[in-house]
RNA sequence: GCCCGCAUAGCUCAGGGGUAGAGCAACCGCCUUGUAAGCGGUAGGUCGUCAGUUCGAAUCCGACUGUGGGCACCA
């Protein structure tokens, strides 16, 4: 007798081994035709699983999260069917399921082509609606490896290579195709309803370069058609916020053949840098760090102390005068030591920091560009703290508190912090590590943050914390990041007496909030949808006059605003009001200023507000002192309005 | 760097082997206007660059540059 516990707590009992779909049909006609999966001990499987042993069951529909995964998984199958079904001597790989959907890696002789995609998609739905069955097997690994080289499928072959000897793998077979897979899968092909292909792709076999690369086709899944669309509509509302299409919208900045991976900013987004720079340089002040600046090019010398002309000289721009070799600085940090070098130093002095707005060449590789996000020249709020290892998590804390304060200020409220741990390649012994690493955990949990951890990502020269940001589309970028380095000082000679009168080598903190100046406004654009909160709008106000008769008025209003360090603007072009409101309007000033006779005998002025609640109404009127007033508290308060 | 796609007026885009088209913007007029596009007119392009096929190329082929989506990379 075996006894079947399902989640409401009831229990079934059977005189034999039972499949999960035969439980579920026990349980009634609707949940049999739901099932997808079931969920045994916590363990996902098909609901061809026979248990035989006392269990709690789950069955999985498309009600649950699992049950998507299921479904998005046995679509990116149901692909490789499809191609194989088309294109026979294509070769499979693999095929997982990724956030919103699934992707499927194959080799083919020719490029796919997007009709091919097309048709590819057409042939899914095709066997889909067969609703063929989707079996099942284990077959020993040696035998397995046999079976796929048989059948010509040499990259299955080689993962199950990859497999222990010994151990037995599944194969998912539905109609003629054969896969290698851990499962779960739907149990019938009938299952997947909701599917869409998005994509193209290039991407090398086992992710390494030095592989061949393969054919990605990347699509997406649902259980309902309406998740689809609305998923499909989210992508489409999401492209509008693309920082490239604003950036120019808004003439914001523009970038130009003649300087791949540069940014030439324009008036308006210089505004915003500017406003981003100073709060930043705010920041430096309120937080005992000491504005630096050093060199744009150093000696060649230098880079191979710092170990850069070694192994990363292929990214740096080099250059020469009078047979001197020189590098563009790729990063900021060599200045820093050069600068705390240039002085005798006592532990007294420690923790000491330099802050510098520098600007970094980088020559990435063309693929690697992407709008402003990822490019050759930009400019980092870089900080370097020199301090003893005791002083290591005491700075972490202020570090991470001060950099989610930034955050908040700029309006992020999802940012994803991680912590990169020690690779196997590093220097410095294993306690050292492990302070340093605890040091960045006890700094997180001091400050309430989740974090999580990556293993074997950190520097050579020290751990990482990293402080990631979305893009409009779900891109994740790297913006802030502090780092224990308990090399690079040394290379360069630094040294501080301690209170022994001993020489000793610093520890240096790497540390940025913002990151990259570019990328960081690129991200501010996206997640703001360019509707930039009033204290960092290139433009604050425009004030508009209804007819020419009030432009004289509406010069000194502007003349007001601008006396009290407003971003104003005025229009009085010849223009109708609901002309100048659109066009401001679609700049996404935060006020407009509508100044018409009654305004002008009335001494005050109507705002039109962007946002917020009262999103396109007008404030009350007011005088101008009074509207004055209200857009400084706004920008104090760093609020949107 | 690798795979695939794209490159036409300031912007957004249509067209497509017989030497270019729209809307918006610009410019000139008219209109004097109250909460997201008033009307009329004018001007504007070696169709990314370089080579090739062709009687003829913006169109087809190739290379290059840039760019988009991915992959790899991101010290």
């Amino acid at each position: 007798m075996i006894s079947i516990t399902l989640p409401d707590r009831s229990i079934r009992q059977f005189e034999q081994p039972v499949t999960v779909a035969e439980v579920a049909a026990s349980v009634g006609p609707g949940l049999s035709k739901a099932a997808l999966a079931g969920k045994v001990d916590g363990k996902l499987v098909d609901t061809s699983d026979v248990i035989s042993t006392d269990a709690d069951l789950a069955i999985i529909t498309d009600k649950d999260a699992e049950g998507l995964e299921v479904i998005r998984h046995s679509t990116a199958h149901l692909l490789a069917y499809a191609v194989k079904e088309l294109f026979p001597d294509a070769q499979v790989t693999i095929g997982p399921v990724i956030e919103s959907g699934f992707y499927y890696d194959f080799s083919y002789k020719r490029p796919f082509t997007p009709v091919d995609l097309v048709e590819i998609e057409k042939k899914m739905a095709e066997l889909a609606k067969k609703d063929e069955q989707v079996k099942r097997k284990i077959m020993p690994r040696d035998q397995a490896v046999a079976y796929f080289k048989g059948i010509g499928e040499t990259y299955k072959a080689e993962i199950i290579s990859s497999i222990p000897q010994g151990e037995d793998v599944s194969l998912y077979s539905e109609g003629a195709f054969t896969d290698l897979c851990r499962g779960p899968h739907v149990p019938s092909t009938g299952k997947l309803k909701v599917f869409k292909l998005l994509k193209l792709a290039g991407a090398y076999w086992r992710g390494d370069a030095r592989n061949e690369m393969l054919q990605r086709i990347y699509g997406t899944a649902w259980t309902k058609k309406e998740d689809q669309e609305q998923y499909l509509h989210m992508l489409a509302e999401a492209e509008k916020r693309d920082h490239r299409k604003l950036g120019k919208q808004l003439d914001l900045f523009h970038m130009q053949d003649e300087a791949p991976g540069m940014v030439f900013w324009h008036p308006k987004g210089w505004v915003i840098w500017q406003q981003v720079e100073q709060y930043m340089r705010r920041v430096y002040q309120d937080n005992g760090y000491q504005e630096i600046r050093c060199p744009q090019i150093l000696a060649r010398s230098l880079w191979e102390k710092s170990g850069h002309w070694e192994n990363y000289k292929d990214n740096m721009f080099t250059t020469e005068s009078e047979k001197h070799e020189y590098a563009i600085k790729p990063m900021n940090c060599p200045g820093h030591i050069l600068v705390f070098n240039s002085d005798l130093r006592s532990y007294r002095d420690l923790p000491l920091r330099y802050g510098e707005f520098g600007s970094c060449h980088r020559n990435e590789p063309s693929g690697a560009l992407h709008g402003i996000m990822r490019v050759r020249g930009f400019v980092q709020d870089d900080g370097h703290v020199f301090c003893t290892e005791d002083q290591i998590k005491s700075e972490c804390v202020d570090f991470n508190r001060l950099a989610l304060a930034v955050y908040g200020d700029f309006g992020f409220k999802e940012i994803a912090i991680k912590i990169a741990l020690r690779p196997e390649k590093r220097i410095g012994s294993n306690e050292t590590w492990e302070r340093a690493e605890n040091a960045l955990r006890e700094a997180l949990n001091a400050c309430g943050a989740n974090w999580s951890e990556l293993p074997g990502e950190g520097a050579f020269y020290g751990p990482k914390i990293e402080y990631h940001m979305k893009d409009s589309i779900g891109r994740s970028w790297q913006c802030g990041t502090m780092q224990v380095d308990f090399s690079t000082p040394g290379r360069l000679g630094a040294s501080y007496i301690d209170e022994h009168s001993v020489r000793q080598t610093p520890v240096m903190l790497h540390r940025a909030i913002i990151g990259s100046f570019e990328r960081f406004i690129g991200i501010l654009i996206e997640n703001h949808a360019a509707s930039m909160p009033l204290w960092l709008a290139p433009v604050q106000v425009v004030a508009m006059d209804i007819t020419e008769h009030q432009a004289d008025y509406a010069k000194d209003v502007v003349a007001g605003l601008k006396a009290a360090g407003i971003r104003a603007e005025s229009d009085l072009r010849n223009e109708k009001i609901s002309y100048k409101i659109r066009e401001h309007s679609v700049q996404k000033v935060p006020y407009l200023l509508l100044l018409g006779d009654k305004e002008m005998h009335a001494k005050t002025v109507t705002a039109r507000v962007r946002d917020g609640k009262g999103g396109g109404e007008n404030l009350p009127p007011m005088t101008l002192d009074d509207f004055i007033l209200h857009l400084k508290s706004e920008i104090a308060a760093k609020r949107a309005s």
